[in-house]
RNA sequence: GCCGGUGUAGCUCAGGGGUAGAGCGCAUCCUUGGUAAGGAUGAGGUCAUGAGUUCAAAUCCCAUCACCGGCUCCA
């Protein structure tokens, strides 16, 4: 190239981009040619714009940055300028033409979106080695999840067992270092449909027929190709990890009447070493598996002999559930509750009232019987039935309301044998339950209160990261709820006002409601990410109807009081098991089973231990002695075991000083006088409930 | 309930067609100690349960039960 022609193309560059901000027709010298070029403008997210030409892709703009971006970036989201929705644009395949001004992300490994164009892609990866090593195997759905991805597939009366993994991962990269390209293609419904006919994938087809022609695309790797909307990576060779984690039933859309296809799950990484240490996490994260802990802490254990998914509390386990009742009751009476207590079984007659019967009572532990004919009593699922009749046991006006009932209420539900999961998932369990009857006025004012109530509970557990969840009626499948729709609509909007007031950044799910109302759950993860509820409030209009529940009103006239149900810890089993994943044992200290161990350094100063014990007990701390015939380091060794907060050590130096020596979760915590001893643990626990 | 896995001492686990193993825990004794494992000795098991194959089964096959990972469900 002449000096003259690199001036000239570096004046055509500029001018390029000079004239492209406003949008014109430029010509570009290029390679002695003059081709019509249009320009369009992309916007990035730290607010830069640059030009570039029409149809450019994501991956040649990464590469006009850096060849290393290049490398790394896994798929582009692209918000067109023409696009006036609120909102993230459409991740899109890198090798996508750009045909309109825009704004784009470049999407890379550390990007949520990244991840799950990572994994959809693995998810065909692993389609084309199971389909090598399993020829006709027949393939569902294959997804990206949150740690993952999975493929449903029907291998045909074939078992697979997870000592087939190693060869499937073996063949997955082996095809990925193939460095096979992920092929788009525009396909015809009626093309479509033939292809998978032929193929014999009948999941497939049943997925198209249901698809709009003109919007149906394919994605091939390698020999696969796959009915998919995409997006996906460029190619397969930045897949440099894999590991297939688990193999289970899944039935074919979720229905347990259709046929149940094999699922297999697995994980990718573009590093070797990020699976090593997602391996590592992983066990990290079972360390504090509270089924684990509550062993090694003596808290709960089960017995097939009892029955299973009844759980059986210990002696620690008991104190630890108490002191969550106390906690819990205490706050309840500044907020106006009321304690009732009731019985663990309700006559048949009054869960036919409120609608449980019909919904639940095939499903239930089935009614008990009496020596008397035909009467029948079952064990209580839910106490608000009773809860009803303690409403309607004595006229009510509207100064009595809002009437708060609590009460810590064992309920017993007959959950299916497979969904049993230590503590969050059982057959009896305490719910730490309240009913609020309130005037159509109340509702709201009383909602917040409980959402204030619920968000203090959260924050003394310090849990940070939960996921308010707003549970509304599946609009499709009404029948499966009680009530009027108008009923609905007016709990619906209450939930929703409510939330929306106290600022609360909510989910909406559909289908997730009670039967009888909406809800809005709490939703707090569980050590390796499981999401379960714990807090929840409902609004119900149906039961008081039901239950003919009643009011009169300043004029007279007889009212229809609205029911909230709530329990903030939604369970104390649940709670109990999420707060143990939460915290790994460590309770905080003023629930600590045993809060003070005395170790006396010796024998010689065991009275002196003791004293000490008595003048802690004195003042209602939970402390004990440990003067077992032991070292002090295995002493120490085994009470740290049992996540014990705090340990008092006595010797000689203490004995003469009239002092302990402290030690606090594993850390040297000094020295303190004797008769400072109760009063600074007072305080250490009052810190932790403000 | 369905799919897959697991079941050996109180706990964590190794083993494996021919007399049942380890560490921890427990008991007794020695040791009397200074911040996460002192030493010795000992007790403890119908190898989940039930059928079957075999001269012989804890081991192989089948069924049942419980548990684990999912699916479905979750008032």
């Amino acid at each position: 190239m002449t000096k003259i022609e690199k001036l000239f193309r570096i004046f055509a560059n500029w001018l390029i981009i000079w004239l492209a901000k406003f949008k014109y027709l430029v010509r570009k010298y290029w390679l002695g040619q003059f081709i019509l070029v249009v320009m369009i403008n992309i916007t990035f997210p730290d607010g830069s714009v640059k030009a570039f030409e029409k149809g450019v892709t994501g991956y040649e703009i990464a590469q006009s940055i850096s060849p290393r971006l290049a490398e790394e970036v896994l798929a582009v989201s692209v918000k067109f300028a023409s696009d006036k929705t609120i909102g993230k644009g459409k991740t899109q395949d890198l090798n996508m033409p750009i045909n309109e001004d825009a704004a784009i992300v470049l999407l890379k490994w550390d990007d949520d979106e990244g991840k799950r164009v990572f994994w959809h892609s693995s998810s065909h990866l692993m389609a084309e080695a199971l389909e090598d090593l399993y020829p006709g195997v027949k393939f569902g759905i294959g997804p990206a999840i949150e740690n993952g991805f999975y493929y449903d597939v029907d291998l045909g009366g074939r078992q697979l067992t997870d000592a087939d993994f190693p060869k499937i991962e073996k063949r997955m990269l082996e095809l990925a270092r193939e460095k096979q390209n992920f092929v788009r293609q525009d396909v015809s419904k009626a093309d479509a449909m033939k292809h998978f006919e032929q193929t014999g994938d009948k999941y497939k087809c049943e997925l198209i027929s249901e698809l709009q022609d003109g919007s149906i695309t394919y994605y091939t790797n390698g020999h696969f190709t796959d009915l998919c909307r995409g997006p996906h990576l460029r190619d397969t060779s930045v897949i440099k990890a894999v590991k297939l984690t688990a193999l289970a039933g899944a039935y074919w859309r979720g229905d347990e009447k259709r046929e149940q296809l094999t699922r297999i799950y697995g994980i990718t990484f573009p590093k070797k070493s990020m699976l090593d240490e997602y391996l590592v996490v992983l066990e990290e994260a079972k360390k504090r598996d509270h089924r684990k802990l509550g062993k090694e802490m003596e808290l709960f254990t089960f017995s097939s002999r009892v029955g299973m998914g009844l759980p059986l509390w210990l002696p620690r386990g008991a104190v630890m559930r108490f002191e969550l009742e106390k906690f819990l009751r205490k706050k309840q009476n500044e907020y106006g509750y009321l304690p009732v207590v009731t019985p663990h079984i309700g006559s048949k007659d009054l869960y036919v009232t409120s609608g449980h019967y019909a919904k639940y009572g095939k499903d239930s532990f089935q009614p008990i019987h009496t020596p008397q004919k035909g009467e029948e009593y079952l064990l209580k699922p839910m106490n608000c039935p009773h809860h009803c009749e303690i409403y309607r046991s004595a006229p009510r006006s509207y100064k009595d309301l809002p009437l708060r009932l609590a009460e810590f209420g064992t309920v017993y539900r007959y959950e299916q044998s497979g969904e049993l999961h230590g503590l969050t998932r059982v057959r009896s369990f305490t719910q730490d339950d309240a009913h609020m009857f309130v005037r159509p006025d109340q509702v709201k004012e009383e909602f917040e209160k409980v959402i204030d109530l619920i968000l203090y509970v959260f924050r003394v557990f310090k849990f940070e990261s939960y996921t308010a969840q707003i549970s509304l009626r599946d609009p499709v499948h009404k029948e499966k709820y009680i009530g009027s729709d108008e009923n609905w609509e007016k709990a619906e909007s209450a939930i929703i006002e409510a939330s929306a007031e106290k600022g609360l950044k909510t989910v909406v799910e559909y289908g997730e409601a009670a039967f009888y109302g909406p809800k809005l759950d709490f939703m707090v993860r569980d050590a390796i990410g499981r999401k379960w509820q714990l807090g929840t409030i409902q609004v119900d209009y149906n039961l008081p109807e039901r239950f003919q529940l009643e009011y009169t009103d300043a004029d007279g006239s007889k009212k229809r009081p609205i029911m909230i149900h709530r329990a903030p810890f939604g369970s104390i089993e649940r709670f109990t098991a999420v707060l143990l994943e939460h915290t790994g044992g460590h309770l905080p200290l003023w629930l600590s089973p045993d809060q003070v161990k005395v170790l006396p350094v010796s024998e010689k100063y065991s009275d002196f231990a003791k004293k000490v014990c008595s003048l802690l007990n004195n003042s209602d701390i939970r402390a004990s002695l440990d003067d077992r015939n032991e070292t002090l380091g295995k002493r120490i060794r085994d009470i740290s075991l049992l996540r014990v907060p705090l340990i008092a050590i006595v010797g000689e130096k203490e004995v003469t000083d009239g002092t302990v020596s402290i030690r606090r979760e594993g850390q040297d915590a000094g020295t303190m006088k004797v008769e400072d001893f109760a009063s600074w643990i007072k305080a250490e626990m009052a810190k932790e409930l403000a």
